[in-house]
DNA sequence: TTGATAAACGGAATTGCCTTCCGTATATAA
DNA sequence: TTATATACGGAAGGCAATTCCGTTTATCAA
């Protein structure tokens, strides 16, 4: 868990004007709402969250007046970390295993924490901002692995494709069943290779 | 607003065992559910529901449990007039437009009501009979209009697939603007007819 | 028609969460 | 070190969800 290129950003959008106290209060409270969000899902109470902190409710509400705040700012963070462990696995893989890594990684982003998909679907207003962080910093990130492993992968498909591929697949069809949609997504992997069969080939 | 063939199946669901007083109130309620949902959205206190309807809150808990119970039922019954249409615009018109016609009422339906379009993506188990009800319901009721304009649309379009096409296009972009997806429904309409341009033919 | 009984009703009461507000505490800079 | 702006905590007020129970009513058998 050591610092990446997007806590400096980070730090540059929050730390403006910002007294040394609040800030560190800022990060307690991201850090608490990750650990209750994952916990007991988004619609988890506020004071849960100002418990898990440590702090009082009235922080919570000073610093996130509306819970979809809260609920963005916890998940620009896995998203911004989800992006960066991209060109880690690049260098520690090899370009196609890296790229099946990465989505794996990113199926455990949408998946394993509750009410991210539905957030992300949901088509509230709150939600864009979050929806555009998805598109700005994973398909770009996708993009590195796409074409890390171009000669491995059908040329026919480009990184912003793919992403919108995985992004409706993960569209939530059961809250607590994801099976299928792991499936699923495990198929389209298999299927990005070059020396995959095409429609017009033998079945079975 | 006469009855249909629904009401018919309605009664026979929910009459048995249930006292005359007990039958009108769920009517009442779903009636004032609709009303109510329209208005102020899906969320709506139950408080609200409950005097639209003229009764106490107790009897909206005893008949409807959870919200999502009278939820369904609201969206039930309106997914079984949508459905029910089908065959009387297929009267009205021509064949194809007859087909128009019934999208537009069936956009009306899950672009209108608030919420509808969230709850039918939410992946919630609450909401999965709801889903269900759109399927069992309008596949056929499209698949009708489909087959009375068959002369005039692509050979290679089910019902099944405008379905799929129109749930996808339907899946809440913005809570507040649907412009877009009414834009390209009609698109998609347009692109349905025998005559249209291909992919291969030339551009613009 | 009448009376017994099961079913349903209404709404007060309870509970829990959201949100605001303000007296107190503290970081910061002169 | 002191003044001041900033932030803090948590009590208080309000709203909606849900339960509970005394009262009312539909139903049916006599």
């Amino acid at each position: 868990m050591s610092k990446s290129s997007s806590d400096i950003a980070e730090q540059a959008a929050t730390a403006r004007n910002l007294r040394a106290d609040a800030q560190r209060n800022h990060d307690l409270l991201v850090d608490a709402a990750a650990v209750v969000f994952a916990t007991s899902g988004v619609d988890a109470p506020m004071k849960s969250v100002a418990d898990q902190a440590g702090v009082g409710v009235g922080t919570v509400y000073r610093r996130f007046p509306r819970r979809s705040d809260l609920i963005v700012a916890v998940f620009h963070r896995e998203v911004d970390a989800c992006a960066d462990a991209a060109p880690l696995l690049a260098m520690q893989y090899e370009p196609f295993e890296a790229l099946t890594h990465w989505i794996e990684r990113l199926l455990d982003l949408i998946v394993t924490k509750r009410g991210l998909a539905a957030a992300l679907h949901s088509g509230e207003p709150a939600y864009t901002s979050l929806r555009d962080d998805f598109e700005v910093r994973l398909v770009p990130a996708l993009q590195g692995l796409v074409e890390g492993a171009r000669t491995e992968i059908r040329a026919d498909i480009t990184a912003a494709e793919l992403w919108n591929a995985l992004a409706r697949l993960c569209a939530p069809a059961t809250v607590d069943d994801f099976e299928p949609t792991r499936r699923m997504v495990d198929v389209l992997i298999n299927g990005l290779r070059v020396e995959s069969r095409r429609l017009s080939d033998t079945r079975d």
